[in-house]
DNA sequence: AGTGTAGTCTACTAAAATTATAGGATATCA
DNA sequence: TGATATCCTATAATTTTAGTAGACTACACT
């Protein structure tokens, strides 16, 4: 159960494009700079991102991306199911009829309960509330040093 | 963010051990038809689950696996986390020293409330809770036909 | 003692997903 | 019209997953 660097990176990348909501473009090779993340690589992680409506992009010289919406109105929820893609329904849900495995009921409640878990922590969350506490451990390892 | 079949496999597979807890040994052979799981890939399944000490093996004519625990001290956690490995810890945790990347610290952040509430919910159930689970499911779909 | 049962161990393989790289096409601004 | 930056598609390298295969070992039962 591990994070694939496209969430990884894509979260990172759309954090940037928060940090800068409201101001000109960021190109995706501003991005990769800061993020230290392959530039063509990146450039399909945000074409992802730009898919599912989250970003939008200005083409041309003086171009990038933006927010689609302001940050406070992105949960992470969505960004993470964009980039991860869906969580894995289970097979036999319905059918009320005898089930020859109850073991299978029993795990599939479990996982059940593990991506409710996960959706309660990926929906409290907004890219604002990210962008706050970016900014607010910038300041914290400024003073520190 | 998918479970890998291992973990579901390997999770439907100790279940089948707790349901026979305090009874004969279980074979693969039989847990492996029951599940309806290759039997050579849950051999392997169940090599990792003895490796962590969460199983014991009888070799010889009427062997199989036992749980080594009584199944209400085993945490789904536990079965979990051999199965599905660690989880991915972040990199740069330690050093207080400034750091290049913000986002990396906020995402990290998310990560880690990730983790917690997934631990949350595995640690909360043990495999005396799913045996429950399973008898519970059972009746209720014979009841129905 | 010998036979069959069932776990043990190791190697290997096929398929899929992940993590990229590469390069040309397209739009837009100055 | 030229420079900039996105758009699009193909492909390659690597890793992980999901299995297969087969020889070996321990043990119970007769």
């Amino acid at each position: 159960m591990k994070l694939s660097s496209r969430t990884r990176y894509g979260m990172r990348a759309i954090l940037e494009l928060a940090l800068e909501y409201g101001k000109a473009p960021l190109q995706i090779k501003t991005i990769s700079e800061r993020e230290d993340i392959s530039n063509k690589y990146l450039e399909q992680l945000i074409a992802m991102l730009k898919a599912s409506g989250l970003v939008r992009s200005i083409r041309g010289p003086r171009g990038g991306y933006v927010l689609a919406k302001p940050p406070a109105e992105i949960q992470l929820k969505e960004v993470f199911l964009t980039l991860e893609g869906p969580m894995v329904p289970a097979e036999c849900l319905e059918h009320p009829e005898y089930c020859p495995r109850c073991t299978d009921c029993a795990t599939r409640e479990i996982w059940q309960e593990l991506q409710d878990a996960i959706f309660g922590v990926l929906e409290s969350v907004t890219l604002a509330d990210l962008v706050e506490r970016s900014l607010r451990s910038k300041k914290a390892t400024n003073y520190h040093i």
